[in-house]
DNA sequence: TCAAAAGTGTTCGCAATACACCCATGC
DNA sequence: GCATGGGTGTATTGCGAACACTTTTGA
């Protein structure tokens, strides 16, 4: 523990949303580039201060959507970082959350305050400001161990899906392969998805389309 | 509850830490009695506001020695509770922790503060301040569910113990009944304990004295 | 007819579960 | 000798893991 604490000045809280998303084949998450020194050239997980008469959530929902444009997408709580040196401007104590999108298609926003805004490969993450790198980190091994114990993935995919689009996004998030005829046996005994009687148009085997039985967060035993 | 929180009115952010024992049989929290109004008949988490020189990790640190006076001790943040509403005496951000304390006896320390501290028996909690009920729910699961994965068992026993005790300790937190053959098998199959080669002694059947391999906190398989 | 992705079953080994009786001690 | 908690083994079952070939389509 270090010095007496020092009673009148007080921490400021803000929100950082690491936003996942699936598309082209790959796990992806949201950064912006920030204007201000000294991480004028540095890319930041989206974020900023929760206001007085706002819900710690409720912010994080603000500026999730001020980024994304995007109501009603699947938001949780991931950790409070509260180190008192964790930004250069002064003490911030931030309460990380993550967010996921169902791939594709959204329109992203740049605002006045950021010089850009980008979806990056999660392979590929370039330097981060302050200890981003560390909440992003936090965040990806969040939502690979709730992959095991939840249905959590139905919130990355579109409402109507392959089982091998299914299993990509379990294999980019567990960055490993999984056997295929094993993964779809578990999948369907576990009763998450149903048929819904089509299929596929491309230049291959048409394959069956799925939706899933249950949108909202249930726990399911997958590994 | 109170009047509309102005824009510029910053919360302040305090911690709460839920400290758990196992003592008597039992799994027990600590609580500590309130003066202030309106909650002077009430039973609460002991906590505290975060100093501004002191990170929020060092804050619980902080507010758990000056109620049990014990050091080192395993201490993991929670969860942050961020309703505008929460605390009736304005804006109060709070991060939640849970401690573990091996059982036995500490001399628990009243301060000028409050009216009182004692354990309670996590079946037999009075109605408690804030939302603490909340908390108290929320720390009990996590402690539960790491039951499952971790060895932070050892965080509750002292450093000598029987089969037995350790067992208790499991039924405890999980709220049922274990098989003892199968509980020992799978305790020794993931080596985390030792004979030290002692032995009790009571009014019964002496029984094996262990320790554990490993303090710190692992990752295991244990359901 | 070829390329590309879809779809499909079986075997094996291990780990979880269920279950009941004898043992050592102090009183 | 009895009450109390300590200590032990086996059989069954279900689940996870490994593994390769055939099918369907559009180009």
């Amino acid at each position: 523990m270090n010095n007496v604490p020092k009673k009148y000045e007080h921490a400021v809280i803000a929100v950082d949303v690491v936003i996942f998303t699936v598309e082209e084949g790959k796990l992806k998450t949201l950064l912006i580039k920030m204007k201000k020194s000294p991480y004028e050239k540095s890319w930041a997980m989206p974020g900023g201060l929760v206001g007085g008469g706002e819900s710690v959530d409720d912010a994080a929902k603000r500026h999730l959507q001020d980024k994304t444009g995007v109501k009603n997408i699947f938001l949780e709580q991931l950790y409070t970082f509260g180190e008192v040196d964790r930004d250069p401007f002064g003490r911030v104590v931030s309460v990380a959350y993550f967010a996921l999108i169902p791939s594709a298609g959204i329109k992203l926003k740049t605002t006045a305050d950021y010089q850009d805004v980008a979806w990056f490969d999660i392979k590929k993450i370039p330097p981060l400001a302050y200890d981003h790198q560390k909440i992003l980190d936090y965040a990806w091994r969040r939502l690979r161990a709730k992959l095991g114990y939840t249905n959590i993935v139905c919130n990355l995919l579109p409402d109507e899906f392959t089982l091998s689009q299914l299993q990509n996004a379990y294999e980019l998030i567990l960055d490993k392969k999984i056997d295929k005829r094993n993964f779809r046996k578990k999948i369907l005994s576990l009763g998450l998805v149903k048929k819904i009687g089509k299929k596929t148009k491309d230049a291959h085997r048409p394959a069956e389309i799925f939706a899933f039985n249950e949108k909202k967060l249930i726990n399911v035993k997958f590994f």
